[in-house]
RNA sequence: UGGGGCGUGGCCAAGUGGUUAAGGCACGGGGUUUUGAUCUCCGCAUCCCAGGUUCGAAUCCUGGCGCCCCAGCCA
């Protein structure tokens, strides 16, 4: 199962541990699950670990993904997320079929497990304070000690979970704990809860509970009831292995599936942690879960990201234990990969500046051909009308320019794409000097954008004729933050360290008019880079395009 | 200074005692090009450190060093 696609390798060391696994026949298929927690949105780091899980049960035979939602703490939790949860593991390409479930499917089990574990001697119902456990936990070299509750018997702490289920007591006031080792080195052995005592009501299954299972208890359990085979989950659950296997082992599940931990992804120039993405949205620092600065899902889907692009990223990063922090680039490479290849081609002018044909006729124009994609002919061209005045990027003229600048200067000729050469023969400037027209003649034997006499034009420039041209708001994005780890910046809240830059906006824009027809998925437009109409406020009347990310740019660079 | 992990180029990541130490991103340079895009070619590490075992070590042993995680009735 060493598969590859795209040339890049998407084998791991969980791969080969489920490959050793077949290959002994521990196992003969693979079940994986994917277990968000509907308290939030998705981002790319979930990416990973859906890619991850669901890639697993797509590429062996015989294995699948469940989706399982981890609602086991309805103070926290929303049910308004799992539609948006289900939607974006949809739109990434993954599909659970009949594998949707809840944790709160099992809580019948679970209780019943948890009778189990009193029955056995290994469970008790604790009374002290929070505050009391947490001083009879000790902490990271000294041990704990035994809460003196701990020797119950098992009468006294049946009927006493029997209560708390029934909503007599108070929240905080009894606690069902495991029964281990106070004085492990591992913390999460010191007697670990189990129940905890919440009056609040759930999406699922409304106000049949008083109490509900914590997430070691839940987790492993709910694994093994659903016959899970790879129980795979972040570093920071390493820790709680042992606790896994303690529960799995004392209730003698029919399954004992195998934790596996891997590291989560960390990106730059962007935060992941919910508690920040929570506080970014909720903060009004950005738009709304969705903005497209942000790395959730949805925020890359508006902004124009492809699920493609996003596949192929998690491919290419790997899965290891080792701590890491991706560079965004890596992730931009996939993306200008993905719609490189399929993204249509469009002429637009951001930044408009006059450009005048002095030679031309006044009332002619003419319809040019555009090809829509360089790399597909299949991809046919467009009707691109030219005419007297058009509109090019302000960047494209400049005085006194150097040699190397390929564009408009006034004697340089250059070609206007699809078009005509031109040559600039003077510029108009305002009071203040700023450059308002450009003023050119054009060789009416280049038509097309090509000479007989073999003559060397080594600039391309894009222009849109500014009678045909339609205007568009642009809304340009950079990264979210200035820094590349906001959160290693210990003097500063990383909230400060947000991009001022990160959204530009600029208005009357002009665009090629076939634009006006344009569908929501990503166009180039040439020489800029690519963009999309944005999926909440673009019109017929207004449009409104997203830049997804610009094109390499290797001129910039130089110029530096 | 308890326990658990991790350390291969700027960032990822293959590698499991014998390879010129894969590949991608980034970076530098050449070519092609009606997008300074794409494409293409070339360059770019002795493996945290120190000892040891071995004919031979990134891979084995010993000792260091560094970084991450754990003291929620969160997940």
């Amino acid at each position: 199962m060493n598969d590859t696609f795209d040339g890049t390798t998407s084998s791991n060391f969980i791969r080969a541990i489920i490959d050793a696994d077949l290959e002994s026949a521990k196992h003969t298929q693979v079940i994986t699950r994917f277990p968000p927690e509907p308290n939030g949105h998705l981002h790319i780091g979930h990416a990973k670990s859906i890619c991850l899980n669901f890639g697993i049960a797509q590429d062996y035979v015989n294995a699948t993904c469940h989706l399982r939602f981890d609602d086991t703490n309805p103070g926290k939790e929303k049910s308004e997320y799992i539609n948006a949860i289900k939607e974006d593991i949809r739109w990434l390409g993954f599909e659970w079929g009949d594998n949707l479930h809840h944790t709160s499917d099992y809580f019948d089990q679970l209780y019943a497990y948890a009778i189990q574990l009193i029955k056995k001697g290994k469970a008790y119902v604790d009374s002290l304070s929070a505050d009391d456990i947490r001083l009879y936990r000790g902490n990271l070299t000294e041990p704990g000690k035994n809460s003196p509750f701990r020797g119950r018997s098992v009468e006294e702490n049946l009927e006493l979970l029997d209560k708390m289920k029934s909503g007599e007591f108070a929240e905080g006031e009894h606690l069902l704990r495991a029964k281990i080792d106070m004085a492990a080195a591992n913390i999460n052995l010191r007697d670990p809860a189990i129940y905890r005592i919440k009056h609040i009501s759930h999406p699922m299954t409304g106000d049949k509970w008083h109490i509900y299972p914590m997430y070691d208890f839940a987790h492993c359990v709910s694994d093994a009831i659903e016959g899970i085979t790879h129980s795979l989950c972040t570093l920071e659950f390493e820790n709680h292995r042992p606790l896994y296997d303690w529960f799995l082992n004392e209730l003698k599940t029919s399954a004992h599936p195998q934790q596996i931990e891997f590291s989560r992804l960390n990106l730059d120039y962007t935060v992941m942690s919910k508690r920040k993405l929570h506080e970014l949205v909720e903060g009004g620092y950005v738009s709304g879960w969705d903005d497209p600065r942000l790395p959730t899902l949805s925020g890359m889907r508006r902004r124009g990201y492809t699920a493609n692009a996003i596949r192929d990223f998690c491919s290419r990063i790997g899965v290891t234990k080792k701590e890491n922090m991706i560079e965004m680039s890596v992730l931009e490479n996939s993306l200008r990969e993905d719609l490189d290849a399929n993204a249509p081609r469009a002429l637009a002018v951001l930044d408009p500046i006059k450009l005048l044909i002095t030679n031309y006729p006044e009332d002619k124009e003419e319809i040019l051909q555009g090809v829509n994609h360089p790399k597909k002919p299949e991809a046919a061209t467009r009707d691109i009308p030219f005419s007297k005045e058009l509109y090019i990027e302000r960047s494209d003229y400049m005085d006194d320019a150097p040699k190397k600048f390929f564009r408009l200067t006034v004697g340089r000729e250059v070609r206007l794409r699809f078009a005509y050469y031109v040559t600039c023969t003077h510029v108009v400037k305002n009071d203040t000097g700023d450059v308002i027209e450009v003023h050119c003649s054009y060789d009416p034997e280049t038509r097309g954008g090509k000479s007989e006499d073999g003559r060397k034009v080594k600039g391309t420039i894009h222009w849109v004729s500014a009678k045909h041209a339609v205007s568009a708001q642009i809304r340009q994005y950079d990264r979210l933050f200035s820094v590349p780890v906001p959160a290693a910046e210990k003097a500063k809240d990383y909230k400060d360290l947000i991009n001022k830059d990160s959204l530009q906006v600029l208005e009357n824009c002009q665009l090629e008019s076939s634009l006006l027809d344009a569908n929501t998925s990503a166009y180039q437009f040439e020489r800029q880079g690519y963009f999309c109409q944005d999926s909440v406020d673009s019109t017929q009347d207004a449009l409104v395009f997203n830049r997804i990310v610009t094109l390499r740019d290797s001129w910039a660079k130089k110029s530096k």
